[in-house]
RNA sequence: GCUGCUGUAGCUCAGUGGUAGAGCGCACCCUUGGUAAGGGUGAGGCCGGGAGUUCAAUCCUCCCCAGCAGCACCA
């Protein structure tokens, strides 16, 4: 007689299931919905194929469609499967290597015959279409166990010599598993997957581009080519994903910096800003505003220097880990050739080095060890518009978003013990504050300990553990904040917690985080003077909200497609005449406008109204004044406020009072 | 930094082995017009930088630089 299998639901309930019988089973015992909705299974917490027997007693949950993480990750594994296929089917001869998920899809490395060019867009459709036959064949997706041996032999004979150079490196003992789809192709894959081709929709795909990629990502090695495809769950998915694609690049922060004369860059200084007048005004907007919160929380601001001895670097451990990114300048004097012009300077052998800041702690804390500190004075919290630059990889630069020379709103708390939690739970509200004055939903996550670390499990127990006491008396550590905890992701000094921001049409940006470091405060010998008459380490909070002015600047104009709040714009209203009779009240109303500080121009020019309507709308202004003859009569003003189609007539002192209160920064309003 | 692609007027982009074009923008003229493009005329280019091939290179080859898309990286 067989022991019957055990096998947990989520609900508490269990089944007994005859061996061999497979989580499909269960599904089909439970009912025929979940029978048909059922995609995978997760046995013991492993994500498992649905008809994959259990191997003994098991905590199972099956997934289906709606475990959306789950099912998207299955499917886009599969496309990227079908695409190997599919390009083997239309092109004998290719080789196939890799072809793993993506956040919104999946690739496939692929090496084409001799006998033909690399694969290019061209080819794209051709792929597609063969991948809808093999979706619509609705091929079982078959997993067996094999031998490396007979893996080695497999990919021998068929020539697949990448695959089989993989295979010789695979341990000899592990379960080595291939799928096959249908009874013609197979691949090595330890998978899981859906249990057919069928299970995916075939027009939930797309095939996107092809990029160069080498053997495992040594150029030495044999070029292959990337196919890649984005793939979902069903149509709608995929539509969606497009129109976010199209509506991104609509938002492009550096298509519409140009349009909006913001800032540009140039290859004299990449990676390194130049800001415009109009884009000057709203990093001007925001400094203000944070300058306000930061007053508020009881920070005080200082200064520190772009230059520091090399040896300062060496000691706070930053030149050890990271003087590769650094940028140092020798301390001397250049001698230059009396030839003037094209001479090169030289650097002596013995010549002193300083580094331009690539963060500010290091200065806080010797700002922090100046004279002696009581625990009285704690905590200190020293705030800086901190210029820092990194020598960024350049593969790495993009717009505003990734810069070599930034500034951060940067900012660190010298604490006792005591006061982590209370000053990590004060931040929290600080920077729920900010996000929320921008319309932004957030989620804060913690990152923990990464495997390299210092310090031992104790100390990391004890500063995660306070970061998450912080966030529950925050009242944050919830659903509505988008709690989580993040294995590994934490720095090698500290955890962190990190927030994350999602904008208008769905996307997520880490900018704020608040991090606890005992290790700083060690290096450079930070101390303060207890109660008990000794010296003790203060704990160095470092924190930020906006990340850097560069980047959250980007992320606002991405958020707001450019067309920013009042408070921010960096022209507010412009006072737009239709006849040139109406140039003087245009005058008048601009003059007062100007008094009531709002930013204002006029648009006196020799265009007709239509003109003037498309090119300050086309401009994201806010609010356009129109004057003609009536309302220079009357003393009124045709107000047309962005995305409005209707206009309204007011009085221009009403119109002032209206646009100054839009114009006031959220933290002003009452 | 790696791979692929790109670099022509302020912007968006055509184009050719015999040194160049459009639209928008800009300037000037006409037009004073009521809510998303009125008409005309004109100016504006070391065709990313360097080397090579050629009688001749913006175009072909090589090197460099930058940008874009991915990857890797992001204290």
């Amino acid at each position: 007689m067989t022991e019957l299998l055990k096998i947990s639901l989520p609900d508490g309930s269990v089944r007994e299931m005859e061996e061999g019988s497979t989580p499909a089973d269960v599904a089909a015992a439970i009912g025929p919905g979940l029978a048909k909705a059922a995609i995978a299974a997760r046995v013991d917490g492993e994500l498992r194929d649905i008809n994959r027997p259990f191997e003994g007693d098991a905590e199972l949950a099956l997934v289906t469609a709606r475990d959306e993480e789950d099912a998207l990750e299955l499917a886009r594994h599969d496309f990227a499967h079908v695409l190997a296929e599919a390009v083997q089917s239309l092109f004998p001869g290719t080789q196939i290597t890799f072809g793993p998920a993506t956040d919104d899809g999946f690739y496939y490395d692929v090496k084409a015959p001799e006998t033909r060019e690399p694969f290019s867009m061209d080819d794209l459709p051709a792929i597609e279409e063969e991948m809808r036959r093999i979706i619509k064949a609705d091929k079982p997706l078959k997993r067996e166990v094999w031998s490396r041996q007979q893996l080695i032999e497999k990919w021998e004979a068929e020539g697949e010599v990448f695959k089989a150079e993989w295979a010789k490196e695979l341990p000899e003992h592990e379960e080595l598993t291939v799928y096959w789809s249908g009874e013609d192709w197979l691949d090595m894959c330890r998978g899981p997957h859906l249990a057919s081709t069928g299970k995916l929709d075939p027009q939930a795909f797309k095939l996107m581009r092809v990029a160069g990629a080498y053997w495992r990502g040594d150029q030495k090695n044999a070029q292959l080519t990337r196919i890649y495809g984005t793939g979902w769950l069903n149509k709608k998915q995929l539509n969606q994903h497009l129109v976010r694609l199209e509506e991104a690049a609509k938002r492009d922060h550096r298509k519409l910096g140009r349009e909006m004369d913001l800032f540009h860059l140039q290859e004299e200084a990449h990676g390194s800003v130049f800001w415009h007048p109009k884009g000057y005004r709203i990093w001007r907007e925001l400094e203000a505003y944070m300058r306000r919160k930061m007053d508020g929380g009881g920070y005080r601001e200082i200064k520190t220097p772009q230059l520091m001895d090399v040896r300062q670097w060496e000691q706070s451990g930053h030149w050890g880990k990271y003087a590769e990114n650094m940028f140092a300048v020798p301390d001397m004097v250049p001698e230059v050739d009396d030839s003037g012009a094209g001479a090169h300077p030289s650097v002596a052998k013995d010549a002193d080095w300083m580094a331009i800041k690539p963060m500010n702690c290091p200065a806080h804390v010797l700002v922090f060890k100046q004279g002696i500190t009581s625990y009285r004075d704690l905590p200190i919290r020293l705030g800086e518009m901190g210029c820092c630059h990194r020598n960024e990889p350049h593969g790495a630069l993009h717009g505003l978003m990734r810069v070599r020379q930034f500034t951060q709103d940067d900012a660190h708390i010298f604490c006792t013990e005591g006061q982590v939690v209370e000053e990590v739970r004060a931040f929290c509200k600080l920077a729920e504050g900010v996000y929320r004055d921008f319309g932004f939903t957030f989620a804060i996550k913690l990152a923990l300990r990464p495997e390299k670390r210092l310090g031992s499990d104790a100390d990391w127990d004890k500063a995660e553990q306070e970061l998450r006491d912080a966030v529950a008396e925050a009242g944050m550590m919830n659903e509505e904040f988008g709690w989580e905890e993040l294995e590994g992701e934490g720095a090698f000094y500290a955890p962190k917690l990190e927030w994350h921001l999602t904008d208008a049409i769905g996307r997520t940006w880490q900018v704020g985080t608040i991090q606890g470091d005992r290790v700083l405060p060690d290096r450079l010998d930070a101390t303060y003077v207890g109660e008990d008459g000794e010296k003790h380490r203060p704990v160095m909070l470092h924190r930020a909200i906006f990340g850097s002015y560069e980047r959250f600047i980007g992320i606002l104009i991405e958020h707001y497609a450019g067309r920013l709040p009042s408070w921010l714009a960096p022209v507010q209203a412009v006072v737009a005449t239709i006849v040139s009779d109406a140039d003087d009240y245009a005058g008048e109303a601009v003059g007062k406008l100007k008094a009531a500080g709002i930013r204002v121009e006029s648009d006196l020019r020799n265009e007709k109204i239509n003109y003037k309507v498309r090119e300050h709308s086309l401009a994201k202004v806010p609010h356009l004044l129109v004057v003609g003859k009536r309302e220079a009569e009357e003393g009124t003003v045709a107000v047309r406020t962005l995305g409005e189609k209707e206009q309204k007539v007011m009085s221009l002192d009403e119109a002032i009072v209206m646009l100054r209160e839009e114009a006031t920064p959220p933290d002003l309003r009452n």
